[in-house]
DNA sequence: GATTGTTTTCAGAAAGCATTGAAGGAGATC
DNA sequence: GATCTCCTTCAATGCTTTCTGAAAACAATC
């Protein structure tokens, strides 16, 4: 039997997910897990998990759990079912904010605190008494800061874009592409 | 002998840019070839970059070119020498706008291709003989719409931070600080 | 066109990651 | 408290990616 357009579509989106996540250091399987409880129109459990995607037990658990804690789905209760449900968050921007919130906090905080440290670090160089040519301080200083301050501009940025966001994507699109003219 | 506190300091800077840049699909050696020669002052060749990070010839081979396909780096000929030179582009917001327009290629545009394709489905799926539930295909409508809505806002956003770049991101801050108000 | 210095390639080795499956745990139900 | 159902954990396994080192290719110089 044929698959309905319906489930090629579905499969082909989770596929696509799936390799996306795997080129943004999200594994393949998480990202599926993540495409079907997207598209999916009531929670699903850990044994439907395992039939769609073909998984094991361990990794569907494992997978699930790690897409609870980054806030991209919950686990809901249905009434009178021993099982665990789980559902996805389904506003985009909602995903958005959540997303850049937990990178910021994982990744985006500790590069910024390592380049205040390198920054301090440049300050007792010129203390030594062996002093490091001058300028060379002085480029590594403009090199960490720059960094820096890209970081702080993107961070506001997000911020700004997630909170917009929800309001309606449309009016955003429009105000951005009238400021890029 | 101590090293210097200047020495620490790139040090500490690469191995953290390094760390980052496996959490984000890039490998580490790749991402400390590129923060070594961010801060380099002067242009390096392969050997440079063979002793300082302690990888092997063909390792920094494949590395550096890779990062010269992304646009990340440059070859550069030093007069009367026959090695060849990398140099970093040090601007951080050239690097955004580089990066940016990359992965869009490389990644949003596939996935909003393949959302197109998931919409085009759906519709073949609302003429077949065995209709689908018709509320289900107006969730997946609307499930992939959002994900293509949201890409295209991303793209116009993208373009739009790296245009203004350095010249001020100010003005388009505040332009969305204002809209979120 | 041989020599020398440099880069690229690639098969095999190593490291890093994700997955499996079975054992164990935690709760609910009888 | 025994049983049943489901969830979690983790050592072992398999898979993928990355790195190595030597050989091949390339290019400049004599």
């Amino acid at each position: 039997m044929e698959p309905m357009p319906i489930e090629q579509a579905r499969s082909l989106f989770i596929r696509r997910w799936g390799e996306m996540g795997a080129t943004w250091g999200i594994s393949r399987t998480m990202a599926e897990i993540h495409a079907l409880l997207y598209l999916a129109t009531k929670p699903l459990c850990t044994d439907d998990i395992m039939d769609h995607l073909a998984v094991s037990r361990g990794s569907a658990s494992m997978n699930l759990r790690e897409l609870v804690n980054w806030g991209l789905i919950q686990r809901v209760h249905q009434r009178g079912d021993r099982k665990e449900y789980f559902e996805a968050e389904t506003d985009v921007w909602q995903m958005f904010e959540t997303i850049t919130r937990e990178r910021r906090r994982r990744e985006v905080l500790p590069i910024m605190e390592t380049l205040e440290r390198c920054l301090e670090m440049l300050d007792d160089a010129r203390a030594t008494s062996d002093a490091p040519a001058p300028e060379e301080v002085a480029t590594y200083r403009k090199r960490f800061r720059d960094i820096y301050e890209f970081c702080d501009v993107m961070n506001t940025l997000f911020n700004s874009v997630a909170k917009a966001g929800r309001r309606g994507i449309a009016p955003l699109g429009k105000l951005i592409a009238k400021f890029v003219r």
